[in-house]
DNA sequence: GCTGTAATGTACCGTACTGTACGCCTTACG
DNA sequence: CGTAAGGCGTACAGTACGGTACATTACAGC
């Protein structure tokens, strides 16, 4: 959650509108922008190191806990030139936190081998190895946290992390019942009943209480997850369709 | 998360510490505390209504875009007198937000009846409509965000809400085990999995973009939970051991 | 090397929040 | 019916934050 505490501050009148626009002398010759945003001069390499610094920053501590000023200690130049980059903290952090977001789901898409319960096995171990990083887990956090206050944030994230491992776990599903060793069923669904089942409990108690994941319990759930689904979701023993 | 933002304030120097602690005339006598805080002539029920308008403001809002003058505009009454029965905004917090984590659980404690699937879709419905219920939602969004900052909130929480809908369903499994309903495995283990395919995608939806749940994909979820659990959980085919 | 433009550093403003002080009022109780 | 403790209302102190202004410095193109 998290709406900006000052959010509904007047932003000391407009005093003239003083930047850029309106300014009457732009002449049209094409300002020629050498390569990046507006007027620039700062490289690509320098504009990375502000958003993932900043990023850590957001991922870190979270939205309101964060201050401009801590950004700018951390990152170093000044409070106008961020400003005038990113527009304000609100800005900054839709801008920023997209990368993180994005490289989510890089650790997920492996290529698993052996049999069917090994692949499954595999890709349950992949998976809940990178949720449970905390990285990963604050990345979650944070993103539920502001997840009514920055929405296109939180679909963004949505969409390139949880639903896009969904979907990578669905064309596996998909592969092998064209290969005949899994039974029938959207493997859209199965795939999110299948990662479902292996992180929901170790995540929210991960993200509630301060508590740390137990190899163990997280492997057991993996073995009871991959038996279950294979048990349930193999060749099923009849159509099983008794009413409804 | 949301560690309160003036946090590290210095309490306004210390000044002769005047609170209760270090007054030096606290008589031996038991100081007879009729019935509730410090000294009081606060009813209960006037209690229960700072309790739960607060605690209501805090799950929509979140904690830090709640301030206290906010909750006195809300419930009445001073500022002084919540700060001397509650002692400042965290202790109101942590004292508030207790009452909808114990009411979590209530509405999953249901009795099922009729055939063993046509009891877990009861549960299953059950569960997911009061989790996806958006008071419920809310008040999920808030605890993952406050999780680092209030550790002893988000562990309540986790067992009041989360655990113990897992142990109703466990008790729930384990009598299906014992009238040979069900296979074998740990019926917590089996719970967890259960509920956790269940809600798992949905939440999250909810949680990280604004967008509302479908009833229609929250019933497909349920009708392959179900079909997927009881296939893959009902009377083993065999011990299926190979390697490990 | 000159000139314009962008970045820097920093002081500052307005705002808003937490927590306390304090005088007045209400209520329980003898 | 008087009194004292607790509640009420509000003003205030202290402080931190977001955002802007502005003077200064670095840098690119000619």
């Amino acid at each position: 959650m998290q709406t900006e505490k000052y959010m509904r501050r007047n932003k000391t009148a407009i005093r003239a509108n003083s930047q850029s626009e309106a300014v009457g002398h732009r002449p049209s010759t094409t300002r020629h922008v050498p390569k990046e945003r507006p007027g620039s001069r700062m490289s690509e390499a320098r504009r990375q190191e502000i958003v993932r610094k900043a990023a850590a920053l957001f991922i870190e501590k979270g939205y309101a806990n964060v201050t401009i000023d801590e950004i700018i200690r951390l990152v170093g130049g000044s409070k106008a030139t961020l400003y005038a980059r990113f527009g304000g903290k609100e800005g900054l952090f839709e801008t920023v936190i997209q990368q993180p977001c994005v490289d989510v789901t890089h650790a997920i898409d492996i290529d698993p081998a052996g049999d069917i319960e090994q692949q499954l096995t595999q890709i349950a171990r992949n998976f809940l190895k990178s949720v449970l990083n905390p990285n990963i887990l604050e990345l979650h956090r944070l993103m539920v946290s502001i997840g009514k206050t920055f929405p296109a944030v939180g679909s963004f994230f949505y969409e390139s992390g949880p639903n896009t491992a969904y979907e990578i776990v669905a064309r596996w599903m998909a592969k092998q019942q064209a290969a005949g060793k899994l039974g029938g069923g959207n493997p859209r669904q199965l795939a999110a009943l299948f990662l479902d089942m292996l992180i929901g409990e170790h995540q929210l108690a991960l993200l509630t209480s301060p508590r740390q994941s137990s190899p163990k319990a997280v492997e057991k759930t993996v073995r009871a997850a991959v038996e279950l689904f294979l048990n349930g979701a193999a060749k099923r023993r009849a159509p099983r369709k008794p009413g409804w």
